[in-house]
RNA sequence: CGGGGCGUGGCGCAGUCUGGUAGCGCACAGCGUUUGGGACGCUGGGGUCGUGGGUUCAAAUCCCUCCGCCCCGACCA
């Protein structure tokens, strides 16, 4: 039974997820702040969980974290002519200060290459001081036409990984080891969100780039979420801002740059993978509370019973299982389960005077709402218990959403069967269009290319556009 | 930028057509009874009706102006 405010996926999947973000108390419309959100302490706590497992991954890999202006003199944005074309309609200016007019303007940085880019020319002299391994926390502001909370928001929080290199090989490799170890393993293991790992289209990748990387999500709707990308820049950017080393053999050498970034649309990414009419899911290994535990009783004797068995149960929970005990004695236990139910806690678990008796618990897990996902267990060994019951949840809900994925993928051979394909799910074919056949597809059926898959088929085959024989398969799909 | 919708206690809405000085549900506060899937009773507090102007004895309501927000589309992480 759906939450009351909850309008189910079926009836209006955008109304929705809207509902979810409000009602799971995730984010505040910014109202005063066009395009803008709040995030609330649970919306930002998933976005603090998700900074944690990026971090770590991309400290892992040999970086370091750093912080660069967030205003922009207007004209280094000029200097790369891609880029400048496209971001220009989307950047905030700041042209004036102290009441003064600026002798030149800034941009809110809509990212960072630029700015970046002009200290990297300072930093760099020497092959020995490379590769450049760099990445930075920080909003970003895009004017966007048209927001949704955490999936396109006029500012939004970020990380963006700044790399230079000696060879386009570094560069490239770079480009590519961020993709598989950091993004793809993050968003597959700790999300549990299936991607595909791709190349963008000409037609799509990043303005300035050499080529563009990405990972592409299918939400539950059926349309495709670009959940990270990363980019070979190539020498464009060294080029514009003069980024240079010398080699081992004393000769001048422009360098190889890479950027790659993921943002808090991950968040929305998570939301629209999981969650159902019921409320939020949160998986496991991301949740800001995995276990929540709610005491029943009826009086002031059998409360402090149950409080007392519960911190017995809890004791050597600390730095195994992120928890939280419900003890507000203002609301009724059954406005608890649905409470935590629509907020995604992972794990509940009843503790009433029966348990205290018979030394047991009752537990729910939320990837099973309502009652049926509801067992007695023993006090005995709850611990191990629950947690292998995270990673059961944990993996339950990547099954899920890999099956979901695999369900609404299909290979399509002709162009109406892409027509139709692309108003369920992702379509697979071959392809050897033009970006010119690409736009006029995206006219026709609101498709775009998401993806060359890097996993490519041995055979050729005909392109589903043109006819013409190829070797390359793509993915087309509604996007966000 | 185009199309649509909405601005009335914290939230969701009614009231607007047909002008008479603001009401309902939820939430909130107090008290009591409750508590294994969204408890109930009683009492209580809270609103320049988005802004500015006009019509009128009288405007949430009629007329004009402006503003804001949301949704759908084109653009985008």
């Amino acid at each position: 039974m759906p939450k009351d405010g909850i309008t189910p996926r079926a009836h209006d999947y955008s109304q929705w997820y809207l509902d979810i973000v409000q009602q799971a108390d995730l984010a505040d419309y910014a109202e005063v702040v066009k395009g803008c959100i709040v995030f609330k302490p649970t919306g930002y706590a998933i976005w603090e969980a998700i900074q944690r497992g990026l971090d770590e991954r991309i400290k892992a890999t040999g970086h370091v974290n750093a912080y660069f202006p967030l205003l922009i003199p207007k004209s280094f944005l000029m200097k790369e002519a891609e880029h400048v074309e496209g971001f220009a309609p989307e950047v905030a200016e700041v042209t004036r200060a102290s009441g003064e007019e600026l002798a030149e303007p800034y941009v809110i940085r809509p990212t960072s290459e630029t700015i970046i880019g002009y200290f990297y020319s300072k930093w760099v002299r020497s092959y020995r001081d490379l590769p450049l391994l760099i990445n930075q926390w920080a909003n970003v502001m895009r004017w966007e036409m048209r927001t949704r909370p955490f999936l396109r928001t006029a500012e939004f929080l970020w990380q963006e990984g700044h790399t230079v290199h000696a060879s386009e090989e570094d560069a490239e490799r770079e480009t590519l080891m961020i993709l598989h170890d950091v993004y793809a393993d993050f968003v597959e293991k700790d999300m549990a969100v299936p991607v595909i790992k791709g190349l963008k289209s000409e037609k799509e990748k990043f303005p300035g780039a050499l080529r563009s990387y990405c990972i592409e999500a299918m939400m539950q709707d059926g349309r495709a979420l670009q959940a990270g990308t990363s980019h070979n820049l190539g020498q464009n950017f060294a080029r514009a801002f003069d980024i240079t080393y010398t080699d081992q053999n004393n000769t001048i050498q422009l360098a190889w740059t890479t950027s790659w970034g993921v943002s808090t649309r991950l968040i929305g990414a998570l939301i629209m993978s999981h969650s159902d009419d019921e409320g939020l899911v949160v998986p496991p290994r991301l949740a800001p509370t995995q276990v929540v535990v709610v005491p029943i009783y009826k009086n002031d004797t059998e409360r402090s019973a149950v409080l007392a068995a519960i911190q017995q149960i809890t004791a050597d929970w600390k730095g195994r299982l992120r928890f939280k005990i419900d003890d507000r004695d203002n609301l009724t236990p059954g406005f608890k389960f649905n409470e935590w139910e629509l907020k995604g806690v992972p794990i509940r678990l009843e503790v009433g005077p029966k348990d205290v008796a018979n030394r047991s618990v009752a537990i729910a897990r939320r990837d099973q709402p309502g009652r049926e996902g509801k067992v007695i267990a023993p006090q005995a060994g709850l611990t191990e218990r629950l947690t292998a019951l995270l990673d059961a949840i944990q993996q339950t809900l990547y099954d899920r959403a890999l099956a979901f994925r695999n369900a609404r993928t299909a290979d399509v051979t002709t162009y109406d069967d892409l027509k139709q394909q692309v108003e369920r799910g992702f379509a697979r074919c071959y392809w050897a269009g033009s970006t010119e056949d690409e736009k006029r597809i995206q006219d026709e059926t609101r498709a775009t290319i998401r993806c060359i898959p890097l996993e490519q088929p041995q055979q050729s085959g005909r392109c589903v556009y043109t006819g013409k024989e190829t070797t390359r398969q793509v993915i087309f799909a509604r996007a966000y």
